[in-house]
DNA sequence: CGTATTTGACCTGCGC
DNA sequence: GCGCAGGTCAAATACG
């Protein structure tokens, strides 16, 4: 007699099971016996931790009938004891089903044992019903995607129609523009830039999630205006955009270690552990995993700072210091305090090489809204950490030849990374770096200092390869400051009380817009690349660089850059928000010909301002944000003065650099995107005065 | 008095 | 196993 075994593991021992295991057999004409065996803890057996079984019924099923053969389950027996014993009672069975044990807390009552011989045909009921609750169910949640939807689509028309409606004039100016998107609407475009923390990391999900955050929503009582979400996207055709693929190949807009944490600490409520939770988690295996947790990505931050920290807007509770090894300098350690469960801290440390220089090294992620003035410096971290990561996994890298590496510069935050294991991704550096990282943390070093007065010098890449005598600060100075396009972040408090331009930077701009496009859409990356190509062509024409090939080469470098994408969000969030070390900005934004902003999907959206009417949120009770913002400014403005100058002189030499002037004027100022004509229609006096020039 | 900072002690990981 | 260094805690202290 063949012996058929059906594991019944899904859980109770109803009609359900034996309805589902009878019309297996009923499928196979082969008579069975079900026999459906409850399990529990026999106290006889406790000790020994060995499980009786009681029979709880027999089901025979032959020529696609069945009847059901109560069993006497008073005794505990073995299955096998059980089995033998029905068959003597029941008629001779070529086949036999056993289901085997349930959960043991899933034990039914004896009170329901009755009930469970007459569920069978309740059970075919309830199922029934089951499965039209659960048609209902789905059409239900189409028809909340379809209105999902519908409401996305009249949320983007709605801020087109704001957009058009304040920026008529200038967008009158930009007639290139309106040309380009004239042609139709799948080659206008919608940069969403949103701020924050919250960002997918699927696409459309991530889209859904940023939309979500772009409507209306209940006020965060701490920073009311401020429900932003840190993602850099570009969208085509709004009435498509249910399909359309997030850019940005960030993993998470969040740092990267957002991807162990946030799945192995955050999901379940877990924040930084202290070394409380460490006391109790020594004994027990299972908590090895809390023992050896994944290395978290760090991000360090150069700035030449005056002041004991960088103000990047978050509140931050200084809870130790401590003198590191080779630094005389003590290193102080915060947590963020925006939120009690926020597992954020930085490290503050001066290098030991240069006082003026502070080292800010963040570690972990936000999991609360952010103050706008703190999503500047949590998006260019997280940016940064997902270069790391993103470069981590992008091997195959090891023999850039200059220009690419080059390109690595060409993403303006001179990322570099301090572990030799990594010194053959496209963002080493070869120098060591002094940086305070822990070599169980893989770092990311975020240069800001490169603006320094060394940055006239117009050594090349090759130069700067040879120039190993260098240290590290001038090194990256100069690295900074090569031939090839950059992305130089520069503040001038002299143009503070005026709206500042980011221009000239159209190539690479284009570069990246041309990136993003390809992630989207490559049917409409084509006709852009066409768009952008030619505008490539004008603006290097009416500059007459004589480096155009050497432009073009890096920008085809950028655009096959996975990378790229996680240093223009950088870049771009970090100016949007007025700078970390400023506390305030009045920023235009201008990227070439293009808009960056809430531009709408319609070919007349050519001029467009995002704007931020939201004040600027000050820290209070922090560390630096009570006591030092002052101290910050000051230090901002000095190392932003000395920024600024070297690289408004040498930029506009490079007309594919994007030029960055940043505001650090205190008093909050609406922040505006707005696209221009031409990469010369920069309104910084600066920069235009420079690029004019 | 509440909150933030300081600072010594303690814990943990890592290298030898 | 031991020592070192990094990191954290928490009581003491300072400050508004």
């Amino acid at each position: 007699m063949a012996m058929e075994k059906v594991s019944a593991r899904a859980g109770i021992c109803d009609g359900l099971v034996l309805e589902e295991a009878c019309h297996n057999k009923v499928a196979n004409p082969a008579p069975a016996i079900i026999i459906v065996y409850h399990q529990c803890i026999f106290p006889l057996h406790r000790s020994s931790g060995r499980h009786a079984y009681f029979p709880r019924f027999a089901l025979q099923v032959e020529d696609g009938r069945h009847k059901l053969k109560e069993i006497d389950s008073s005794k505990p027996s073995s299955p096998q004891q059980h089995r033998s014993s029905l068959k003597a009672d029941l008629e001779p069975t070529k086949c036999e089903i056993e289901i085997l044990p349930i959960e043991s807390n899933q034990v039914v009552s004896p009170s329901k044992e009755t009930e469970q011989v007459d569920g069978l045909q309740l059970a075919r009921a309830e199922m029934g019903e089951v499965r039209e609750e659960n048609e209902r169910l789905k059409m239900l949640l189409e028809r909340i995607m379809t209105d999902y939807k519908t409401l996305q689509m009249q949320f983007l028309h709605m801020v087109k129609q704001d957009h058009q409606k304040q920026q008529p004039a200038a967008a009158a100016n930009s007639p290139a523009i309106a040309a380009t998107s004239a042609q139709g609407p799948e080659e206008s475009s919608l940069v969403s830039l949103s701020l924050g923390l919250d960002s997918g990391s699927s696409s459309s999900g991530k889209y859904e999630k940023e939309k979500e955050n772009h409507l209306p929503a209940p006020r965060n009582e701490d920073y009311p205006h401020e429900r932003l979400a840190l993602s850099l996207d570009c969208k085509f055709d709004a009435a498509n955009m249910s399909g359309i693929s997030g850019v940005s190949n960030l993993p998470s807009s969040t740092s990267p270690e957002l991807s162990s944490e946030n799945h192995k600490g955050e999901e379940s409520g877990e924040i930084w552990p202290p070394s409380k939770a460490h006391k109790t988690s020594r004994s027990g295996d299972d908590q090895v995993s809390q023992r050896n947790p994944p290395k978290k990505t760090r991000v360090c931050v150069r700035a030449r700072c005056d002041a004991p920290t960088m103000n990047d807007g978050c509140q931050w509770r200084k809870y130790g210091q401590k003198t590191a090894k080779g630094n005389p300098c003590p290193r102080a350690y915060y947590r963020c305090t925006v939120a009690a469960s926020c597992p954020v801290r930085k490290q503050v440390q001066r290098c030991a090489d240069d006082m003026s220089i502070l080292l800010t090294t963040y570690e972990g992620t936000h999991n609360h809204p952010l103050p706008v003035s703190a999503t500047a410096m949590a998006s260019t971290t997280s940016a940064a950490a997902s270069m790391l990561l993103s470069g981590s996994s992008t091997s195959g890298s090891g023999h850039h030849p200059p220009e690419v590496a080059a390109t690595a510069n060409l993403q303006g935050l001179n990322f570099y990374h301090p572990d030799p294991s990594r010194s053959k991704q496209f963002y080493q550096l070869p120098y060591s770096l002094p940086v305070m990282s822990s070599p169980s943390n893989p770092t990311i070093t975020l240069d800001l200092t490169s603006g320094a007065p060394v940055m006239s010098s117009t050594s090349s890449y090759a130069h700067n390869q040879l120039s190993s005598g260098a240290n590290y600060y001038n090194s990256m100075a100069r690295y900074n400051n090569s031939s090839t396009p950059s992305l130089n972040f520069t503040t001038s408090e002299t143009i503070a009380s005026q709206p500042t331009a980011w221009g000239n930077g159209l190539p690479s701009f284009t570069a990246a817009h041309h990136e993003l496009f390809n992630k989207s859409n490559p049917q409409e990356s084509q006709l852009l690349h066409h768009q952008l190509s030619h505008s490539q062509k004008t603006n290097f024409s009416n500059t007459n660089n004589p480096q155009e090939s050497s432009i073009a080469a890096a920008t085809k470098a950028i655009t096959t850059d996975p990378n790229f994408q996680s240093a223009l969000v950088a870049a771009l969030k970090s100016i949007i928000n007025g700078g970390g070390g400023g506390g305030g900005s009045g920023t235009v934004l201008t990227l070439g010909n293009y808009l960056v902003g809430g531009a709408g999907a319609g070919g007349d959206a050519l001029e467009q301002k995002l704007r931020w009417n939201e004040g600027l949120t000050t820290s209070t009770g922090s560390l630096f944000g009570q006591k030092m913002a002052p101290q910050v400014n000051a230090c901002g403005s000095s190392y932003l003065n000395k920024s600024s100058t070297p690289n408004s002189t040498s930029s506009h030499h490079q007309p594919a650099s994007l030029m960055l002037l940043q505001s650090s004027n205190p008093i909050p100022l609406p922040i505006s995107f707005h696209k221009q004509n031409g990469a010369n229609a920069a309104t910084s006096p600066v920069d235009n005065g420079d690029r004019n020039s």
